[in-house]
Order: C-alpha cells, then structure tokens, then sequence
DNA sequence: GCGTTTGGCGCTCATATGAGCACTATAGCC
DNA sequence: GGCTATAGTGCTCATATGAGCGCCAAACGC
C-alpha cells in the first residue's frame, strides 16, 4: 500500500523526523513550523506527507483493548453501523479456540461498559457469547433473557448450558433461561414447548429487550450449529432458498432479507421481527468464511454493533465496497 | 507535561481511536471525519487533541540511528545551529565509555553522509572522535587533516594516535597528522615543532578545511584531556580568567568568546581564527558536566552541527532558555 | 422548586492549509 | 553546445481549521 521509499540520508530522516514531531507531538503549525525551519510551508507539508508514507513515523494506539481502529471505522461506516470492533491480527496464526476467546473478551469489555440497570438483555446460543459471559466480571443489575434454545451438538462440559443464569448472578438480575432444544422435530413441540411456563415467559421478555447478543453463523459446514444439526437435506432445501446466513436459527439471504422456511416453525427462538426490534443488537462473527453471512446480516439493519477479527473484516469490507 | 485523563469509557476509546487513525495514518481532514461519524467538526478536533493529550495516541519515530527528534530541533532552533543530533535515552544508566560509543557511532553516520569527495576535513584530538573514526566504513577520497597534537594522558592501547591515518584510508586519501604532543612545556619548543617539515604541512592545510569534527571539553577535572593534562596553577589561572570550554586546546568563556591565555602560545593546534573559517563544523561533547561549555561553544557560533546525548541536551537548552 | 455550576456543543471569523500549476535548476542525452 | 526529462520549489485561490464565544442541558446545592 505505502510506498516505502526512506526520505533517503540520515539527515533528511532526522530533519524529517524533528519536523514531524513538532507537529504531531506538539502540535505546532505548518507555518510555525516552516519559519523555524527557515523553508516554506509547502515543504514542511510534503516532508510531513513523506514521513507518513516512508513509514518514518508511525502512530500507535494504546487502546484498552486489542483493536484495529482503522478497520472498525471502514466496517462502521460500510453498514452505517453504531460501532464495529475489530480484534487486532495475531502474531501468530490462531486457533479457532483461541480467536474465540479475543472475541467474546472483546465483547465482554463492551458489554460491561454498554449496560446499564434500566437494560434487558438477550444472549442468543453461542459458543463467542459463551466466552463472553465468562469474562463478564461486573453488569449492573438487569435481566438476563435466552433468546433461543439449546443447541444440541454444542460442548456442554464446560456449563455451556448456564450462560443466561451465570451472566444473572454476576448482574444480581432475573435469569430467563430456555431449558429446551434449539432445532425440535416437528412444528406442534415446538408450540407445546413455547407455551410452558418457564418458555413462555422467557420469550414474553423478548418485547422487553433493549439489548441483545447474538452470533453470526454462515449457512455450511462448521459455521452455524444449526447448520451442523440438520439433516442434509433439510440443509440442502434451506441452502436452495437462498439462505447465506442465520442468527439465533433465523435466517437471511444474501441482501440480508429475513428468509421464511420451514424451519422457522421447529426451533425455539426469538423471531426476526422481535429481534429486530431490540435497540441495540451487538453481534459476534468470526473466522474467514463467515464474511458472506456477515455482510447479509449487516445488509439485514438489524444489528448495531460488530466484533469480529481483522482477516474477516477485510473480506466482508470488499464485499460491500464491490457493491459500492 | 501531558494529563494523562484516559477519555474515560472503553468505547470512547476506540471511537477517538478510530478517528485519529482516519487523520493520523490516513490523512483525512477533519470535516471528511466529521460528516463520516456524523459529528461536527469541532467534535473531531476535540476528539483528536484528548487522544494526543491522553496518550492513547502515541507518534514513534523510525530512525536509522537513536536520535530524539524533538531535541534536536528545540536545540538546532536554540542555538540557530545548522542540525544537531540528540542521542536517545538509554533504557539504563549508561557507563561513559558506552555513551563514547553511541556518540562516536552518531557522528560517523552523519560524516559518512555529508563527506563529499572535495572537503577536506579535520579531526580534533578526543576519544569520542576516536571511536567516531572507527565507526565509519566508508568515506570518498578526501585529505584527513589532524587539527591538534595527541594528548599524552590518552589511553593509546587502541591506537589511538592512528586516528587521522585510520580514517585516511578507509576515505583512501591524504592524512596530515601531528606526530607531537598537544601540550607543550614551553613557547619556544611550540613555534620549533609547529616549522617541523610534517607539522608544518598539516598546519598548511588548516585553511583548507571544508569539514571538522571536534569535541567539547569542560574547563573542569575529567571534562576535558587538556585541562587534566596541565598542573594545578595552570588550570587555576585559566579558570580565573573565566574559561569555561575547550575546544582542540583552544578556550572559551561563558559567553562563547574566544579566550586568549599563556596556553595558547604552548599547544599545537588550529586556531581559534583557523577553526571559525571551517564552513561545517561538527562538535561531539557528552555527559550533564559538560552542558555550559557546550552553551558557551555554541555561542561562539563556530559550531554548525552538535551531537550530544538527551540529558545533556536539556540541560543545554534550559540554559539556552533561561537567557531567553 | 430555583438559581448556579459545569461541561459539552457548535457558531463566527481570522488564519492555516491543500490542490494544482508554473517556474527553475540539474542531469542526462544527442 | 542545446534539448528534454525530471525533480524540486513556491505561488494562487478555494477550502479546512482553531480560538474564543455564547448557548443549552444535565447535575448540584439550598
């Protein structure tokens, strides 16, 4: 990107150097700058331009949390999102364990500060808002709502399961747990659940909601565990209407547009409508190949705030930017 | 100096982040940013100068050599010196042989540049120059002219006294060295040496110098090889008529005036009127002992480029400043 | 409740700045 | 020598910017 040509001598880069940092350190004027100098301001500024693109002065940012500001802002304003927060590359290549854990650490911090005790707060199933919770040490004291079932297929041996009530007792809040399958067999369990006394309750909260976290999931193999819990063909026959994305077993083409199938009526989920009704909805997406589902789901409107890693923010930034 | 007050929230951060990596890295204006995060302009400013302030945006410098920019402005500005070069500090306390060598290291990167093929360039007799002089690996075709005699007290394990002819063949020129002591006991001996066939010939060239390099000495115990090298009476006399600096055995007070004493008549080196006609004058003079001669050198606007080391450098600017 | 304070915001206007252009000097080339 | 290419320079003029001010709203004391 950055023609990395040095501004060539030693001195030129310290004369280079002294002029840059007078006016990003001290903030002098180019004017200033250029008398003191004894050259015009028109050679300060293009000495100034060199030192950037020369890369003989750097910025650093010493955030509170491991961000790639540059990124954030291109993704915020690609979707004219309120915010995006884009974990800073690794040094080495990670694991997705390990991105995970940046991530929802990444959206613990966020979420800590964000919440306040007026809130009510939705956490979809998740193994990123998982983590979150985990790394959750403080919250003021609100409701905790589950926003879908469980997933099946996920790891439970590390109290998975608990993530609504465990996020309660760090707030002091109500819990409102889904003690049920995510994905169920067929549409009159489904109904017979969503009426049980515990589930119904949870999702008369949904209304309520004025936050909400939920994970981004990519309609193919190993990035959705909804995906992963279907059969091949029901995969196959929601692939086929268009389905590039899912949030909470619900999902979105490709222009981000809710998609009705069949599915919408087995599982145990907050709706699209009601989700899209909450304030503000921070949604969690990483690792390369979920950037299409990304792109949908911020095409969709309907969430706020994104975290996600550096690789993937660059991919699903070309996508908008190849639609301009 | 700065108020380190974090802008307070997390999300703040990243946000002032955000924007000053927009007009830092990518050098957008301020009202581009302003209508991209939908604010006003005086916002941004705002914004960007609590991310200065705060220290979450910190500017750094890639510089071939450890050299602190802003001093060596504030001292190039100071003394209205052609350049100076300041040494950054060290991460430890340094012992002085160690700082000889950075000095002596920044000097040679800075000869190696600015020698040309046509100077003809002088070397006063200090152990900084010494290490200077085996720094450089590569010098065009210039004479290297001796501009004082060897300093007995000199440690002469590391050939030393080899200085001028070390540097003349690395550069692949003349050497005019001085082969006599700096100090001598008396006028008579001085002016007998000075018409010696060799001496004479490099004192012939003083005029022709385009380029020197000297150090500055301290009229104080161990801040100058000249001032240790005479007894106790000749140093008192010297200092009651207000000697403050040395340069290649020539003195200075206070106020940078050239001062004339008995130790003139008795040492073979360029005169004060000799060394002042050299167009580009380099001074080497290191450690907080040696900040008023340095001032008082520099004064006699006979220097053109200093390098020194940072906190020697500040205490040369404070009394640059307290005169105002 | 009612001042009062405090901090954040965006305005005006004088100043600083950038884009683009024209001019100059130097180097290479015939 | 003369001719062109090239890089470096500082200009004009439209635009961006900063200092200082007044306005407004939330927080605070009584």
């Amino acid at each position: 990107m950055s023609a990395k040509r040095r501004p060539l001598g030693f001195t030129d880069s310290v004369q280079a150097a002294s002029i840059a940092h007078r006016f990003y350190v001290r903030g002098r004027s180019k004017l200033e700058i250029a008398h003191e100098f004894g050259m015009s301001r028109f050679k300060v500024a293009r000495i100034l331009d060199l030192a950037r693109e020369s890369g003989l002065v750097r910025v650093e940012f010493d955030l509170p949390a491991a961000v790639e500001p540059g990124l954030s802002a291109d993704l915020r304003s690609a979707y004219g999102l309120q915010q995006a927060l884009v974990l800073e590359r690794a040094d080495r290549r990670e694991t997705r364990p390990e991105m995970r854990r940046r991530i929802g650490t990444l959206a613990a911090r966020l979420l800590e500060e964000i919440a306040t005790k007026d809130d009510v707060i939705g956490l979809s199933w998740a193994r990123s808002v998982n983590v979150m919770t985990e790394e959750i040490t403080a919250l003021p004291r609100c409701p905790i709502v589950q926003l879908c079932g469980v997933q099946a297929g996920m790891d439970m041996r590390d109290r998975s399961v608990e993530t609504v009530s465990r996020l309660a007792t760090v707030s002091g809040g109500e819990a409102y747990p889904i003690f049920a399958p995510l994905v169920l067999p067929d549409r009159r369990t489904t109904e017979t659940l969503r009426r049980q006394p515990g589930i119904a309750e949870t999702f008369g909260q949904f209304r309520h909601l004025t936050k909400a976290v939920v994970s981004i999931g990519a309609w193919e193999p190993g990035e959705s565990t909804v995906y992963d819990s279907l059969t091949p063909a029901e995969r196959d026959a929601i692939s086929k209407r268009g389905a590039k994305a899912e949030v909470a077993a619900r999902l979105f083409d490709a222009d981000g547009n809710a998609l009705s199938t069949g599915l919408a009526h087995h599982v145990l989920a907050i709706s699209h409508e009601e989700l899209r009704q909450v304030p503000e909805v921070v949604a969690l997406g990483y690792s390369a190949p979920k950037a299409e589902a990304i792109d949908a789901v911020l095409r969709s409107g309907m969430v706020t705030t994104l975290i996600t890693d550096a690789e993937t923010a660059e991919l699903t930034l070309r996508l908008a930017q190849s639609r301009g």
